[in-house]
DNA sequence: CCCTGATTCGC
DNA sequence: GCGAATCAGG
């Protein structure tokens, strides 16, 4: 494969857009992530800035370069990054009607760590939800290490399966699930009076 | 371990 | 110019 002007423009859009490398080269095909890496640097857009290039005078500074004002704004819409510390607590009042999900709870089985309070962000939740969607919807027995071990429907069910998206870190989750899985701690028991 | 991007360097 | 190998984080 080359890098046809078709390609380096998906390339463009989805770097920008703050895909992966990885991501990009898996959706072009026939390259790998390091090519992708590559062609990025070559094209001179390693940094996501596409909205201010014009302002690169200096090409290394050595010592302390007295530089007269400078700015350079860094618009940076949204944290691309698919990882991102969140403060939250931030976010009291969630009481956007959330798509009921099923409390079925099979006496004597594992709990589902299915969140019992709705307590957590109305958007993590839509995540979830869209998410198991594209769920690779394995069983108990292909769960592996990395493999989301969020259980979805009624173990006694043939509909009963497993996430099973790649986790995001050392986490049993993916990144989706761990989201509503690993509550901070609040809004429990805590009633606002 | 999985993932990221950054750099190098032979091709 | 290209990208595998390698490096350097998280």
């Amino acid at each position: 494969m080359s890098w046809t002007d078709e390609r380096v423009e998906l390339l463009k859009k989805m770097w920008s857009d703050g895909q992966s490398a990885s991501q990009i080269a898996k959706e072009l095909g026939g390259v790998t992530r390091n090519a992708v890496i590559g062609k990025v640097h070559r094209l001179g857009l390693s940094n996501r800035t596409a909205g201010a290039p014009p302002s690169k005078p200096e090409p290394v500074a050595p010592k302390a370069k007295p530089m007269a004002a400078k700015p350079e704004t860094k618009p940076k819409p949204a944290a691309p990054k698919t990882e991102a510390a969140r403060p939250q607590a931030a976010a009291p009042e969630t009481k956007s009607a959330v798509p009921a999900r099923r409390q079925i709870i099979p006496a004597g089985q594992p709990l589902p760590p299915q969140p019992s309070a709705n307590e957590i962000s109305p958007e993590a939740l839509a995540k979830v939800n869209e998410v198991e969607k594209k769920a690779k919807k394995i069983s108990l027995m292909e769960l592996t290490e990395r493999t989301c071990k969020w259980p979805v429907g009624d173990p006694a069910t043939p509909d009963f399966w497993f996430c099973g998206l790649p986790v995001q870190s050392g986490k049993p989750y993916c990144e989706a699930h761990v989201g509503v899985a690993f509550q901070p701690m609040s809004s429990r028991r805590d009633r606002k009076r």
